[in-house]
Order: C-alpha cells, then structure tokens, then sequence
DNA sequence: ACACATTGATTACATGTGTAATCTTAAATT
DNA sequence: AATTTAAGATTACACATGTAATCAATGTGT
C-alpha cells in the first residue's frame, strides 16, 4: 500500500485559473502562460510563477528544462478534472443528484435553447446505450 | 449607495456543512446542530460552535437569544445559494455550458435512470414556457 | 570575458481555514 | 445562596492562499 492514495492536490482558485490557461496549450512557457492570462487577469508576473511553481509542487503540472526557460505540460487532463470536481460538486450540493442542478439552471433563465438541445441529444444517447 | 455591494460573503467547506445543517431544520441550537453533524463528521463540539460564529459574523445565518442558547436561523435559502454556487462553478469550469457537465456525469455512469427521467421532464416544462 | 537581463527559487506577509482549548458568564442544581 | 454546568466569546496555532519582492544563477549581447 501507497501512501496519500487518491488525495486529491486540491488546487486553489488562483492555481486552477493558471492550470486552465495552461490547458489551452502546452507544453507551454511561463511567459506564454503570462500573455494567455494577462487578458483575463490583473496578475503580476510574479504572481502567476508563483502559482505554476505551486502547482508543480502540488505534481498538478510538470516541467522539461529548455535553455533557461521551462516547458510546462500539466499532468492531469481537464476532462478527468472536471468530472471530479463536477462530481464532488454535486455530491455536496444536491445530494449527488443532477436534475436538480440543471432545474435550478433552469428557472434561473441560463438555460438556452442550444443547451437543451444538447441535454436532448445527450439523453438520447444515454439511452441508447443503457436500455 | 452601500458598502460592500455583492460580497459572497466566501462560506468556506467546513463552514457550509453547518450551514448544510442548519437548512436541514432551524431555527436551531447548536446542540441541534452538533447532534446532525455528528452522525456525518467527526468534528469536536468546539470546532462546531467556532464555525456557528463564523457563519455568524458573515452575516450568513443570525441567532436570536433564548435564554442561555442561541437559536440560529440561515439567512440565505439553500435554493438561492445553490443557484449561484452552480452558475459560477459552470462558468469556471464549463465556460457557463451546462450540457458538457452533464455530459462529463453521464459517460462516468453517474446518470441513473431516475436522472434521465427527471432530466426530460425539465427539458419537457421548459419547452413548454419558452417556445 | 564581462555586464546584463531574465528565469526560476526563495522569502515575505496578511488573511483565510481547519480544528480546537481556554475564558467568562449566566443558568441550573443542590 | 453557593456551586457547578454549560453556552457562547476569545484566543490559539499550523497550514493554505493570494499576491508579490528579492535572490541566485545561467544564458546573451557587446
């Protein structure tokens, strides 16, 4: 036996934002990381080295060493990241139970039309498969 | 115009499972609220009262004396603090799109058939009050 | 070859969070 | 009335987080 199984690294608000640019390209520089967010965020440079520095730590990314700079690539996929959390979102709020997720989207008027056509394909291929 | 416009007052994890709690059922003593949890968490009564006063000075839930306790009321509903929990964590993690939410919960086969079912009576009432 | 620039590493520091223990005071018991 | 409980208030304390500044070292330009 292992130890700390499946601990989750448990990645911060600011290190997720980082992660998130990270994800839209990689294997990608601290300075590329920099430009992706310096449109979306007020952060000093500093800050964000900080936060991929942090998430190498947390072996939520890796890095290769190039001339001065590092190539950071993360090490876990976005889509099992945010099944997880989804899940675990879910789990807290609702009980674990989606519908009631999507119904408080629902009369909160965010759902659109292309959003419930896209729950209707999803369903019917849902039971497509599970019938 | 007030101070400190819309500051989610940030309820933090253990924060919320009181607050959980308390929804469950309040007004409330914090012996109410310690004999929920108690079942669920192994937290130390004292652990419990701290996050009561933390909820408190947050301004999320209020007390009203009864001779020696307190009886805690939430101050936000569930439904409303759900709502924006579930529209901000689709934004950061979905781009604000709920359907590959969904999509992510249905092909990890946490999608019952219970799910689907109430999943489509969602779908089939909003078509019915927007088209 | 040497000064400079730039990168990652290290250090900083206030505030938040998990997790209680101790202090105060008023209510309950005897 | 005096003593004991027990409830909330206050204090504690280590680790996490947001947000950088400073340090050290290695490429780079002259």
């Amino acid at each position: 036996m292992s130890e700390d199984k499946n601990q989750k690294p448990d990645i911060s608000n600011a290190e997720f934002d980082v992660l998130d640019a990270l994800w839209d390209g990689y294997p990608a520089t601290s300075a590329d990381i920099i430009a992706r967010l310096n449109s979306r965020k007020a952060w000093h440079e500093k800050t964000i080295k900080t936060l991929l520095s942090r998430l190498v730590k947390k072996q939520v990314i890796s890095f290769e060493k190039l001339q001065r700079q590092y190539l950071y690539t993360p090490l876990i996929a976005r889509e099992d990241y945010t099944k997880k959390e989804t899940a675990s979102f879910v789990s807290r709020m609702f009980k674990g139970k989606i519908a009631p997720m999507v119904a408080g989207f629902a009369n909160q008027n965010s759902l659109s039309r292309q959003d419930v056509d896209e729950l209707k394909a999803l369903i019917e291929k849902w039971e497509k498969n599970n019938d």
